[in-house]
DNA sequence: CTTGCACTCAAACAGATGTTTGATACAGTT
DNA sequence: AACTGTATCAAACATCTGTTTGAGTGCAAG
């Protein structure tokens, strides 16, 4: 039964990876059972025997792509007391994320297509992958505005710092046709992270100076 | 004559409309012409008689829908010496494009899909929609930097501020879900504007100072 | 009234879709 | 060696896809 089941699991696996290529490149109705099959040297019906149907293999899909392909934020438990410094390894570490061709990216466009085409998926990684991310930077961003981590202004500091990251991959093709022949891929990850480092620190004194002369301003009044 | 060309341009408008909104929830191949046509209250093959394909038919509804929800940017010749207000216009003028619920959603969401699915229509997009905004960008940063508005600086900067302002509805749902119970919708728009200016024009200048610092480090060796 | 034309529609088309079926191959058990 | 249960496969399934067809509609011009 173990190399019955060995066989078993490889074609499953075989099935998840090609099925997360897949949609991860056409979306969950942009490419067909027989074409991921094929992708994956098995037979049409194998998917439906192994998971009962498109719409769970897609499911199970998502998970699996998430599962397999997060690489942890950097550590930075010894810079407690230099947000300056775990903003800047931030943003370098999620930069590079998304600059970086590598496996990750197919979680990255499984979300692209989860977001226009809402499968019921998407909670399930916003969870996982998402909040974790969103809370450390929250963390890094209240420090250097001192103030409560759930203020709103941290919330949208933290909108404008992802905002500049995410843009280089969400909108890669437009960035390309828009500034060709410049394109932005792995070996501008340095350049592309100082920038939004540099540009946001700045930005996050602004708007700490704003809610301090608004909070003066308010009590002033 | 005229009447019946009338009919035809009321089930080619109908067509165009339903194809829009179907072609925005759905994507390309999400959505079939069956469905587009019974949305619109007509018969299946009218698509083809009127554009010659599905793949036609999503072409001109791309064109479309485009030309007809795009308020133009806000004019500020006016304005020539005042890049930064320039630039708080330009912000407030596109952050309400984002947040506010009106029928140019429709092409944001196309836009959407087409960046996870090309299927040759956004090249279109870009040279009719996107380059011109880009450019009044560009040209204001330049002013802001005092370089030249093809420095690469200006390309970084144009991305980080567009960044900022695309996140709130490129990532809207995920938004929703990560700072629930908080949303950003209409009711938003003066305060998150006022951010991105803040957060960009403090962001600017010290990407300015950088540029300066670095030109004259480059000159000294 | 008749002719011509543009438009609409129900029906049918070939192909692709997700899924099911029954036969077959294989490994482990008795 | 015969049995059991799982995994695989080619083939067929019904359905849905985009598209075509041909008959039928209403309107304007001859």
């Amino acid at each position: 039964m173990t190399d019955n089941s060995n066989r078993a699991l490889d074609t499953k696996q075989t099935l998840l990876e090609a099925g997360a290529v897949c949609f991860a490149r056409s979306g969950y109705a942009g490419v067909g059972v027989r074409e991921i099959c094929e992708a994956a040297g098995t037979n049409p019906a194998a998917v439906n025997y192994h998971f009962g149907g498109k719409s769970e293999f897609y499911r199970e899909v998502m998970q699996y792509a998430f599962d397999c392909s997060s690489p942890p934020p950097p550590e930075m438990s010894e810079l407690d007391d230099q947000p300056e410094e775990q903003l800047r390894l931030f943003i370098r570490w999620f930069v590079d994320r998304m600059l970086r061709e590598k496996g990750n990216n197919v979680v990255r466009d499984l979300l692209g297509h989860e977001l226009r085409e809402p499968t019921g998926a998407l909670d399930l990684l916003i969870d996982n992958s998402m909040r974790p991310i969103c809370d450390l930077l929250e963390g890094i961003l209240a420090a250097l505005l001192e103030v409560d981590p759930k203020a709103e202004k941290v919330r949208l500091c933290t909108i404008s710092v992802l905002g500049q990251c995410l843009m280089y991959k969400q909108n890669g093709p437009v960035l390309e046709r828009l500034h060709a022949p410049h394109g932005y891929g792995p070996e501008s990850i340095d350049t592309v992270a100082e920038q939004i480092f540099c540009f946001s620190l700045a930005g996050l004194q602004a708007v700490k100076a704003m809610t301090a002369a608004q909070t003066a301003e308010e009590v002033r009044s």
